[in-house]
DNA sequence: AGAGCATATTTGTCCGACAATTGACAAGCT
DNA sequence: AGCTTGTCAATTGTCGGACAAATATGCTCT
């Protein structure tokens, strides 16, 4: 009686996140050597032909390499792909570290401002629409989920707005970014749409097309969220 | 009588890099269905095995999807993972468009400024050293493939020197921006080391921990390589 | 002791088989 | 007729075994 509904996901895909997982979150540390395929598999309970595609998902990654004989072996940090989504989800499973969380907060700073001025420039009516869509999503949520999915969908719009599919690719950094700035002010989920102004702001200063005013007012809105994150460390 | 030695890549490498860039160079578009498995694995002369390995990492990087029964499709682009150095450089493999190029060096223009106001923060004297050697060898560079070489080597060095592995996962974008430039500007061999001072001004200004000259000197070598791009086409 | 060779171990590749999923179609019921 | 239901078939998902290729290790011979 073997109960693999643990996680609906295909077996490989299963494979990839736990190991993965194990790579970034480190359990493994760079310069580990990986048990052979064969050991791996049977400790996953899985064929060694599944296994190797999730070998090969995360050599895509950058998380391992492979020599013949001398097996397989966790790659320096340096040749990870940071960026890419699983990469950043599986650093946030287990706690984020402080010092992980302010470098995703110097991304957004870098980021989103940029993206801002871009999009006042360049975004058309639908895109436009499509923001003011999730700016009144937020304005509506009854609860802190529902401006959550919300609040993620405006900026995602924001990014798109850009027309440049290099900048909207780094949403996942976003995302990751403020799934974990839910987490932690979870607790002062009284007042949860105390931003809604500043995206008004970012709205407003993109429908008039006005680059600075959208560029300020989103490095505002970060800032903002910044010192609110200190917060809980401070007491 | 094969000759397989043409790609010396292991043959998933080589079904990887051919799929991928039929799909992200346009041969293959979004929501065409790939043919089924066994009949693609038998045009690629590889085994379903080491098809569906190749499989497996394109849909990691968002470029198709599967579902039992449909078969496989080509995803949107919107789902692609643009940051991925892999479809970076499909995506350049055929002369990028004029379109794309802009992108790269939005982005550019976006990371790098930040980049070196972080770096001129938070840099300490090894990497500062290392920026410094790079410089050095551009100085000393002989001919354009060594001063290429040298110079994405202090592009690097910097995104380094931040000490945001975030940040430098975004090198990929910078040295796919800069390899673009170097073809596109290759006929102006002659005097191809023009923009040394202004790598030296960012390297001081680094040095010197000023984070704001450091950007500005970073901006205006962008701003620069800019125009020296648009020169071609205006002929 | 050093050079070269034999060997064993590990990944790379291929094959054939069966299970699971699901779109499509046909049959039957209301 | 229209809807439901059940069967079928096509495609991917998973498995296990087999052999090839590469190479670290240790042995042998000089």
């Amino acid at each position: 009686m073997i109960m693999k509904m643990a996680n609906s996901r295909s077996l490989h895909a299963r494979v990839v996140g736990e190991i993965g997982e194990s790579i970034v979150s480190g359990v493994l540390r760079p310069g580990d050597a990986l048990l052979g395929e064969a050991q791996l598999a049977a400790q996953m309970e899985v064929s060694r032909t599944i296994l190797r595609e999730a070998l090969k998902v995360l050599a895509a990654k950058g998380l391992i390499e492979t020599r013949q004989k001398t097996g397989m072996r966790v790659r320096d940090a340096r040749f990870w792909n940071h960026l890419d989504p699983d990469v950043l989800s599986w650093r946030c499973a287990s706690m984020p570290t402080e010092d992980f969380v302010g470098k995703l907060v110097e991304m957004r700073a870098i980021i989103e401002p940029a993206a801002c001025m871009a999009a006042a420039r360049r975004r058309d009516a639908a895109q436009l629409e499509a923001i003011g869509a999730a700016l009144d999503a937020m304005e509506d949520a009854p609860d802190l989920d529902a401006w959550a999915e919300a609040d993620l969908r405006f900026h995602e719009a924001v990014l798109t707005a850009t027309n440049n599919e290099l900048l909207s690719s780094l949403f996942s950094v976003i995302e990751t970014s403020l799934a974990t700035f839910f987490v932690m002010s979870a607790r002062t989920a009284k007042n949860f749409k105390y931003s809604l102004p500043q995206h008004r702001a970012v709205y407003e200063a993109i429908r008039r097309r006005r680059p600075n005013e959208a560029a300020e007012a989103m490095r505002a809105m970060i800032d903002d969220s910044r010192t609110n994150m200190r917060k809980p460390s401070r007491k």
